[in-house]
DNA sequence: TCATCAATATTGATCTCGTCAATATGCGAC
DNA sequence: GTCGCATATTGACGAGATCAATATTGATGA
């Protein structure tokens, strides 16, 4: 990945590293795939990155910053994906969105956790992430427009969102079933929203 | 609630208190929602139930085994509740049961969390937890096999269960909209799922 | 009735961890 | 060159999980 260089922040401005913050945020997300976000430490994550114990609290505020700001990262991401959905060409960006969404959980499970665990961190703590949270449902919400009512999308943009973001969650913590059903329910979820945009019986 | 006497262990048995195991499981059991399954620590449980630190080894293999039985308690009184559902009168089953999860989810956002993360506890690792897990998804199958074609019933109900999921994570992760909406989108939720169910398009 | 056993409890000890303090060090500005 | 700040590091502390060793109790059989 070629990682964050955040504007407000110049490159290498780092020390023994060349920029230790991005090895620690690289060793970070190495150790959340690997042990899980409960029992990543930060320990772990500063011996990673060839950097001393302390090392971490030079560059985010304690742990669950640290996290944070994967968290955000993984939330970028998620929405970029979601825009390349929604720009290609072709009719079934629902469904392409559905298994780009399915397939980011189930390709990176821990990070997915987090990103979606008030547990590990807290949102509302961390605005940055939050926004960034809120672009990918902005960009969700922009695909389910192209095929609903106008004043229907909100609440169908919300049933999408769950339905997708259900069956991620359920198959990366029940292992409901394998994940090369991932397209069939790509195509299953993106039909059941367009059929429920097409009913009346489905107005709020 | 009226506690847990599992049949293989004949309650009673217990020495300074009557019945450690529960003492131990109620005390765990608030400190979920307390302080969360992450920050819960064995010690204060041991505390909070009048026993000594090492209390809670005797009883459980160790803090996953603990959190495990909470789990299974939750799964079983998940379905102990659709179930309920199913069975009452009125031909709303689905909408019902759907509010009843969001509601479960809502009033216990800690134990739900705890029933579906693999991050805390591995259902793999606890088959009577998993079984129970089973158990709550089959009596939602019931439910929606009373509204859709044999062929579907399994797309179906996947697809049901994993929007009422979704919509439950959603709402305690990301404070989507506020709880009173629960009821208006258990009514979406159940009439998108039987439109599925009638509409030839949703076919596999 | 009483010694004994197994289940249950408890205290001691160790290791990991997050995080606060105090201290050191390198780079750019003067 | 020197100074100051950002960055680094080691020391210290308290919390927690869990292993080991030890103690206590109630039921059981002599």
């Amino acid at each position: 990945m070629q990682r964050r260089s955040l504007p407000h922040e110049p490159l290498k401005r780092a020390y023994h590293h060349g920029n230790a913050r991005n090895a620690l945020l690289t060793a970070a997300e190495d150790l959340l795939e690997r042990r899980g976000a409960a029992s990543l430490s930060l320990r772990q994550v500063a011996e990673r990155a060839g950097l001393s114990r302390q090392a971490p609290y030079n560059h985010f505020r304690n742990k669950e910053a640290l996290l944070a700001e994967l968290a955000r990262e993984g939330y970028q991401q998620l929405a970029a994906s979601l825009a390349t959905c929604r720009d290609a060409r072709g009719r079934n960006a629902l469904e392409r969105a559905a298994e780009c969404y399915i397939r980011r959980a189930q390709e990176a499970p821990a990070l997915f956790r987090l990103m979606f665990s008030r547990e590990l961190v807290d949102l509302a703590r961390f605005p940055e992430a939050a926004q960034a949270a809120a672009a990918a449902f902005e960009t969700l919400k922009q695909i389910v427009s192209s095929c609903a009512p106008a004043d229907r999308v909100t609440a169908l943009s919300l049933a999408a969102w769950s339905l997708v973001h259900g069956y991620a969650c359920l198959c990366i913590e029940v292992a409901l079933e394998p994940s090369d059903h991932r397209a069939e329910r790509a195509r299953l979820f993106a039909r059941i929203i367009r059929s429920a945009a097409a009913t009346s019986d489905a107005r709020p």
